[in-house]
RNA sequence: GGAAGGGUGGCAGAGUGGUUUAAUGCACCGGUCUUGAAAACCGGCGUAGGUGAAAGCCUACCCAGGGUUCAAAUCCCUGCCCUUCCGCCA
């Protein structure tokens, strides 16, 4: 959610910044809804005070045993003005709402211009892609080989776009999970958390996922409206909702592995073949939060700590910044890390980095302590995956195939995997 | 699932319809005193919004949302949460 205030008084600049993501904001809107606003709202506050001062009087009134007719009398008038004021006053501030809620941030200015994910900028890669001196088998083959991965039980147990992992494959993927978590917290000093998997709304609106996205979220048809979590950025962000933390607490850096529930609603036909895109997958979260003038270089760490796990399995890796087209709804910035997908011959994306700077926190009033000026002031949220499991097991699968089916485990998941070195295909 | 009691500032805690601008204590900040500190004493001390050049003034907020009333922390309804007891349960 944007600064109400700014939004107001600075109205054009304000355009401007949203014109870079294709959004075009209604300023004659705004001049409007912010001109009958203005006037309500004194009109308001000013029956109000006059109500409560005549009320205090009839109080006083009685006590010193006067009559109270003609302060009653003068009430009276007052009050049907003021309840069709306030009546006017919350209709005004809803649409006003409903209008701010549904405009998304502002890309920071070195956000690339570009209208689709063509557009996004190359900052760097890592590693040279493998040459096979053998025909490339995908993911999906190799799996069905190991015996360790079927899509056709998957959709008899509950439908299309779900994975039974087995075997040695079940156990890379829990090694994966393992490993990142391990080098998150224990490398890069990230707090690990456990949290639930299904959140309320207000959670989803403090992350910017409500009112706007709610087609690519699982409901529940429970009548307390809750939704399995699209991401852990949902409910570990909204640890601090609402919550005021001591200035010598940041950076709070939280990391957490959680499934994830996708609808895919409108990406139908897209990725259908393999584990690219599913409604259930894991992720380990990386979480931020941090002072204003901390943020930037928090996100440019906060990515480093994801391409390290891509490093450390020696997976080449592209890293790209998003251009404002491409750029989700409540980020200022984000870097995407693409990793090399051999039966594509091309990177995918594996993790997305996003600072949202002020954006979230507004929303969910996550804030802290000044130490300076003892006032409470709104934190910088940030996130990125660190990684999703799925796309990396599928990543490792592909670049350590050999000739004959078996893939080469990669030396650091090795102590997770009891030393094991290679999955070989299962015997016919 | 059943029964009972609760939810008030950073914390503790008073307040059951009107001189309550939410008492008081603790914590915190400033000052006096002191060689320095502590203690004592004095003063300050919530959030959001509006208005104003500023000082200030005004409005809303006592878990949340409705309602009754000229007036609600206080009365009524609904929801959420907490505590205790019973039942069920990994």
């Amino acid at each position: 959610m944007l600064d109400s205030k700014l939004l107001r008084t600075a109205t054009e600049e304000v355009a401007k910044g949203l014109a870079k993501r294709g959004y075009e904001l209604d300023v004659a809107k705004i001049q409007a809804l912010e001109e009958k606003r203005k006037a309500i709202q004194i009109k308001t506050e000013n029956l109000q005070a006059e109500r409560n001062s005549i009320s205090k009087g009839i109080g006083k009134a009685k006590q010193a045993g006067e009559d109270v007719a003609p302060l009653m009398q003068k009430v009276e008038n007052i009050k049907q003005e003021l309840v069709s004021a306030e009546a006017e006053l919350a209709t005004i501030q809803t649409e006003w709402d409903d209008f701010v809620n549904a405009i998304p941030n502002v890309p920071a200015d070195e956000v690339p211009e570009g209208k689709s994910d063509e557009d996004n900028v190359e900052v760097r890669t890592w590693g040279t892609p493998r040459n096979f001196e053998f025909p490339v088998v995908d993911h999906v083959d190799l799996g069905a080989n190991l015996g360790g991965l079927d899509f056709e039980v998957a959709t008899k147990i509950t439908g299309t776009r779900f994975a039974v992992l087995r075997g040695g494959v079940a156990r890379l993927h829990r090694a994966l999970a393992q490993f990142m978590l391990e080098t998150h917290t224990t490398e890069h000093g990230y707090e690990e958390v456990n949290v639930p998997f299904i959140v309320n709304r207000d959670s989803l609106f403090g992350t910017g996922q409500l009112p706007k996205f709610e087609e690519d979220l699982f409901k529940l048809t429970d009548d307390r409206e809750f939704y399995l979590i699209p991401t852990a950025e949902v409910p570990v962000t909204n640890i601090y909702r609402d919550e005021i933390v001591d200035e010598a607490q940041l950076p709070i850096k939280l990391v957490c592995h959680s499934p994830c529930f996708r609808s895919e609603a409108g990406s139908y036909g897209r990725d259908t073949r393999g584990m690219i895109r599913q409604h259930q997958f894991e992720k380990v979260e990386l979480v931020k939060f941090v002072r204003p003038e901390e943020s930037d270089a928090a996100l440019e760490a906060l990515v480093g700590h994801a391409e390290a796990i891509l490093q450390k399995l020696g997976l080449p890796h592209r890293t790209v910044i998003l251009c404002g087209g491409d750029i989700g709804f409540s980020s200022a910035k984000t870097y995407d890390i693409e990793v090399w997908v051999p039966s594509q011959n091309k990177y995918r994306e594996i993790s997305s980095c996003s600072s949202f700077r002020d954006f979230q926190a507004r929303r969910m009033l996550a804030r802290y302590r000044n130490k300076e000026t003892g006032k409470p002031e709104l934190l910088h949220t940030l996130n990125g995956s660190g990684l999703a499991i799925g796309r990396t097991l599928l990543a490792v699968l592909e670049n350590y195939q050999q000739v004959d089916g078996s893939i080469v485990i990669p030396e650091v998941l090795r102590p997770y995997m009891g030393g094991q070195d290679v999955l070989i295909p299962a015997k016919k």
